[in-house]
DNA sequence: CCTACTTGGTAAAGCGGTTAACTTAAGGAT
DNA sequence: ATCCTTAAGTTAACCGCTTTACCAAGTAGG
């Protein structure tokens, strides 16, 4: 079923189906357009995508890009990452775009894929600064990041404010009393939203006149299960500490995993303030108290910046930040009280 | 940069650049290939995915097709649905295939999407019997259905023994001496997943001589705060109960959550067990004891009946489901003991 | 009556590939 | 010297759709 046998059945020629079709009513009589699309109805026609999208040189389909977690993980390890996809898709459907998801190691990989099937724009998923200058310079479609720092690079990010989430959970936890804290994170070295967090972190220590050392950090994958050990090193380490800032809620699901393993009871002998607020918070006992960013917030403002790119055709450059706030629950002991 | 741009600069046809891409190699020489080779490579030529699709009549998508859970739920507000698409997602991009996702309420709205697509062949999780018929009847590609129960029809169905499932549960529940059962679950009208685990439920029940009136059963949406509710409504309605079984984790985790806040510790007071075991039965306290069923074996075979069909351009039927065990953990309580 | 504009359409090129059918030159067998 | 094969390409049609340029007929103005 083509486009061709509708135009013999109406009697037209597919110029004018393909009007039709496309909404071009200038060109079609009233009379002509309704024997058409009764015929479309009743025959069930649809247009091949891919023929339209070859002349026309837009796919209707986005990239969804997400970063491979590791060997056995996938990328659903980290629930993070199935609430803000689950909200994109959202986003994408609403417009009335298709979704092409995949997961990659190394981004890279992907530009061949997106140039190839015409993508017409693509969200990318916590991707490195490094890793963007190529990624701009080997594809040409409308991209929004989310969660990149990238300073210089003219690119549109979608982020929280990372630095003020770090601050605000140690300020948070020394709000309630607390000087001795651990800090598990996984790697700060790269630049990105852990490298801001820790530093917001440490700056509100320093502030506060509390004893912050790289000793008291401890560094972990962002997996469940390598935060299990983490947690167990902290309960048999013997540093010392009243509570744990953790740079993710999978991470801080893990550690009170480990410290309950060996013992100890969360709030009562050690506290733990997670980051991301994903609604699993909710689910453990304690409750975890989290620092909290809105995924819809990040979805919605993401396909703002994305669907503007593609119907005006322009490249904008921005790095909008989600305001951040700690959405409080049972984990964090008041030492006051 | 297209076919014809790489044919010239290499001085031979466009039929002999598809050649050496397609690895027709018996129709080029090696040194035109080579030549061929080095200039794509230099120029980062990539072949157009849809006008190649337009003539071989294939696409190399993949459709994966999720049920919409409700108006403000996404469909990862059941985690479920997150490590199902991860795990299909693996091997969807093992077989260098792409991955089209959509969320639909009625699947019927994505019958012409599939077609309209050329895509090669989907997945559909969890759709109800009522829908296979018009679904097969308007599409005609290679499908597999997950957790979907339509016997008679002609499909690939991947599944769990559900029935065994539930029959387990109950059988769990009573070899820990628990008699004064409650049953917590979606709707049970329909047949699917549920319906059996309910039938599996109550049969282990009759056969154990426990009394299991209508009564006992609690209606819930599969999602965490509706199971809340039940939670509460169970803990006040003095239904004299010692164990609850849950349908679903995401179900069972709102229904601990609701017992909690009226009081009611689990399992000193309650026990209950889940359905699904998510990784997530492990984060919170106590862990959660549940039917476990295997993401990745249920990925793996659907992978293997999809592709099967595709490569070899034949239409199998087929109803696998895979065998299923209860994984202990700590929130049913020994009566024995 | 002639020209000009509008309405409702058609014909055909082309998007970027693939492929069946054809060509051409060289080599081998007879 | 002739015929047949094979290797290595080439040509051109076609996939299903969009779009530009063109056309015919009707209407209106002068």
């Amino acid at each position: 079923m083509n486009i061709r046998e509708i135009a013999q059945r109406a009697g037209v020629s597919t110029a004018t189906v393909s009007n039709v079709l496309n909404g071009k009513l200038s060109k079609v009589s009233d009379e002509t357009k309704a024997k058409i699309e009764s015929i479309i109805k009743e025959t069930g026609y649809k247009p091949n995508v891919m023929a339209r999208s070859l002349v026309k040189k837009e796919s209707r389909l986005i990239g969804l890009v997400v970063p491979y977690l590791g060997k056995d993980e996938d990328f659903f390890a980290n629930p993070y990452n199935a609430h803000i996809i689950a909200a994109l898709e959202r986003y994408i459907r609403a417009n009335d775009y298709y979704l092409m998801l995949r997961c990659v190691g190394d981004p890279r990989e992907i530009v061949p894929l997106l140039s190839s099937w015409n993508v017409d724009g693509a969200f990318f998923l916590g991707i490195y600064k490094d890793e963007v200058p190529e990624i701009k310079s080997l594809i040409d479609i409308p991209i929004v990041f989310l969660d990149t720092y990238a300073p210089g690079e003219e690119i549109v990010n979608i982020g929280i404010e990372d630095y003020r989430g770090g601050y605000l959970s140690a300020r948070y936890l020394i709000g309630k009393g607390h000087t001795k804290l651990a800090l598990v994170s996984p790697d700060i070295a790269s630049e990105g939203v852990i490298r801001e967090r820790y530093k917001g972190f440490t700056d509100a220590c320093r502030e506060a006149g509390i004893p912050f050392k790289n000793g008291n950090i401890y560094y972990t994958e962002s997996t469940y299960h390598s935060a299990v050990q983490i947690g167990q090193d902290i309960a048999f380490g013997g540093g010392d500490y009243t509570a744990i800032a953790c740079m993710s809620d999978i991470v801080a699901f893990g550690v009170i995993e480990g410290l309950k393993q060996c013992g100890l009871r969360v709030p009562y002998d050690m506290s733990v303030i997670g980051f991301d607020n994903l609604p699993d918070c909710e689910f453990m006992s304690p409750k975890l108290t989290s620092v909290a960013q809105d995924f819809e917030w990040k979805a919605r403002k993401a396909s703002e910046y994305l669907f503007k790119m593609i119907t005006d055709k322009c490249i904008l450059v921005a790095d909008e930040r989600q305001p951040i706030r700690v959405a409080e629950r049972q984990s964090v002991k008041n030492l006051y009280e």
